[in-house]
RNA sequence: GGCCCGGUGGUUCAGUUGGUUAGAACGCCGCCCUGUCACGGCGGAGGUCGUGGGUUCGAGUCCCAUCCGGGUCGCCA
């Protein structure tokens, strides 16, 4: 065999990974400090970086607290110790007795231990690493493909173990909370019955039951219910949930869920001990103050006002509907979308009338993006004559009131949508966050929440042709419009709310309908025959013949609610071992196939898959 | 499923209208250095440009396909 000179000199060289037997450590490495100056102490981390000025080596040693300078000089720790650390590299793991001193050199004032410095007495190294392939350190630029490759390094780094440790201060608080609230903490089931409705469920083959299939929870929601109609009259869990949905940057396959159900309340109280609970959590843990109550708005308010149910109210530029003023005109878009029961709303994008064309356009496709079929606009120059794709189309006072409605002054640009409702407010909705964007109006410390309520029952699906529930089937119908149930579906409100933070969907819930007939012509709307109904939720209906307290619960999702206080861009940021865009694990390499011994043993049958 | 962005030593990037031997910084390896902390000095190794095909005298660069990652629309009761 052909052995490199150098290769096999290193080889040879090698320490063997010593025990730490006899050793316990006494300190993480930033729990040190000025007062423990004189005090001997046992430190043990990865070596961050080792800088050898020959006769004398300094290691910063980094475990999960931060760094700590360790001063190595032969006088100090004899020359075993010595020699060992005149090899220390990067990531190694060492353990290190000696006595904490205040700095002889300079004091580093980028370092929060660095007043002091462990000299050492003794050295062992605990573990030899391999240059690793990325460096651990924050902020770090490399592409994240590798890090999640190599989660277990990309974790050791600072800025992921500082959200992880915050995230599991908000899990400690939320537990500590709800406990004095009078909440039990109860797991439910992950191996569940597939439910069609809704979001896609992950499936779960069963080897005793060959041709059955459990589904992984979308959400612990029935069975809370059930915790409920049991007596558990405040329940809350830290719950994984799974929906086999694609991704997004705040949206993983697996996530937690932080859940909670009540039995004998109503709306109010359901908002009462949220509101304190969020107080509680950004009081404690970020040092804000959230104002309570929480301001609320019905969704058809926030659609009207935002085109969103999650409007984003740290900046305003509000929607305004037009329809009225400009009915008469004769700019066809208009007219037509109109004519088809539509609407015409606009933005007032104050101060872009100088926008350049080009990043017009780009908004106008943006807008396409989002199904608009164009997007109307018109500038307010400083000497109030106005630029406008449609001015053609519109007699002088007509542009007049219009611009009058919009609030438009001169340096205004004003953006117009006209289509059917849904288009329009998903359009406009969207296109407002972008100008915030380009704006930079968003501040990542400015936290703004809102209740939006009064959530429709039920929408329309044009792909199954049918009305569907918004929110579950679950979900009480708000007591004045459940006469509408027949006539007017649509116009039914619901007993829903969802916690919105800067334009977040954190939570939502509802108050759950408890009383069989109302449940029954719930299913009935939904397209459920009584026997399917009773297939899949006979359980549940069965539970509420034998007394039922009224319920109501909500859930968080905890990751988005963690990556939007800790300011994180991506929900990953806050997730140990996140997966990729198309739900695999570039670590694990999970979903793998798996052994044909297997899936007989569960009855399954590949298909071939079909070919372009 | 659609659209957009990216892939060049270990890492992050540069690479001109296609043109000799593909550069830099950091990292890595060796030697030296007793107050460094973005340590310093000297020397060195390391890439065939995600993959496949095509155009061309010549491709990191142009074209096609494909893989991987990111964003987004659809989807997510």
């Amino acid at each position: 065999m052909n052995i490199e000179p150098g290769l096999w000199c290193r080889e040879k060289e090698t320490i063997m990974a010593e025990s730490m037997l006899g050793l316990k450590r006494s300190h993480r490495c930033a729990e040190l400090s000025l007062a423990n100056v004189g005090q001997a102490v046992t430190v043990m981390g990865w070596v961050q970086k080792s800088r050898n000025k020959g006769g004398i080596i300094f290691v910063d040693l980094r475990d999960r607290t931060g760094i700590l300078q360790i001063i190595f000089e032969e006088s100090d720790c004899g020359s075993e110790s010595f020699a060992k650390a005149e090899k220390l590299r990067s990531e190694f793991v060492i353990a290190v007795c000696g006595r904490v001193e205040a700095r002889s050199g300079a004091v580093n004032e980028n370092l929060a231990t660095g007043a002091i410095e462990v000299r050492a007495e003794s050295l062992r190294i605990l573990s030899e690493s391999e240059t690793p392939p990325f460096h651990i350190e924050e902020n770090s630029r490399t592409k994240e493909e590798l890090r999640l490759k190599y989660r277990f390094l990309d974790l050791r780094r600072p800025d992921l173990q500082r959200n992880l440790m915050f995230r599991s201060r908000i899990a400690i608080l939320t537990r500590q909370f709800l406990s004095e609230e009078g909440f039990l903490e109860i797991e439910t089931p992950t191996l569940i019955k597939s439910t069609p409705e809704g979001a896609r469920d992950y499936l779960v083959p069963s080897r005793v039951h060959p041709g059955s299939f459990y589904a992984l929870p979308q959400s612990p929601q029935l069975f809370k219910q059930l915790l409920m109609c049991s007596g558990y009259d405040r329940y809350f869990q830290i719950a994984r949930c799974y929906r086999d949905e694609d991704l997004r940057a705040d949206r993983q396959p697996e996530f937690t869920q932080i859940d909670m159900e009540l039995s004998f309340v109503d709306v109010e109280e359901v908002l009462d001990v949220n509101e304190r609970l969020l107080h509680r959590l950004f009081g404690e843990l970020l040092g804000v103050e959230v104002p309570l109550p929480i301001p609320r708005m019905t969704w058809r308010e926030a659609m009207d006002r935002f085109g969103s149910d999650k409007p984003d109210i740290r900046f305003g530029m509000e929607l305004h509907d037009v329809s009225q003023v400009v009915k008469d005109c004769e700019f066809a878009v208009f007219k037509n979308a109109l004519a088809a029961g539509g609407s015409v709303r606009g933005i007032n994008a104050e101060g872009q009338a100088a926008m350049p064309r080009k990043k017009i356009d780009a908004l106008v496709d943006f807008a396409k993006g989002y199904g608009a079929k164009g997007l109307a606009y018109a500038a307010i120059q400083e000497d109030g004559t106005v630029k406008s794709s449609f001015a053609k189309f519109m007699k002088e006072d007509e542009m007049a009131a219009l611009i009058a409605a919009m609030d438009g002054k001169p340096g205004d640009l004003l953006l117009f949508a006209a289509d059917k409702n849904t288009i329009v407010w998903n359009v406009l909705g969207a296109l407002r966050l972008e100008l915030a964007k380009q704006q930079d109006l968003l501040k990542k410390d400015d936290f703004k929440f809102l209740w939006v309520t009064e959530f429709p029952l039920l929408e329309y699906s044009e792909e199954e042709g049918r009305f569907v529930a918004m929110h579950h089937p679950f979900t009480m119908p708000m007591d004045e419009d459940w006469p509408l149930i027949d006539s007017d579906p649509g116009a039914v409100r619901a007993k829903a709310y969802d916690i919105v933070l800067n334009g977040n969907e954190i939570g939502g819930g509802s108050v759950r309908i408890h009383q069989s007939d109302i449940q029954s012509k719930m299913f009935e709307v939904l397209g459920f025959t009584p026997e399917r109904a009773q297939e899949q939720f006979g359980f549940l209906l069965e539970a509420f013949k034998y007394g039922v307290p009224p319920h109501a619960g909500l859930a968080y999702g905890f990751d988005r609610l963690a990556m939007v206080m800790l300011g994180t861009d991506s929900i990953r940021d806050v997730i140990a071992f996140p997966k990729v865009k198309d739900a695999s694990c570039l670590m694990t390499e999970a979903p793998s196939p798996v052994d044909g011994k297997q899936l007989e043993e569960l009855g399954i049958a590949l298909v071939p898959q079909k070919e372009e």
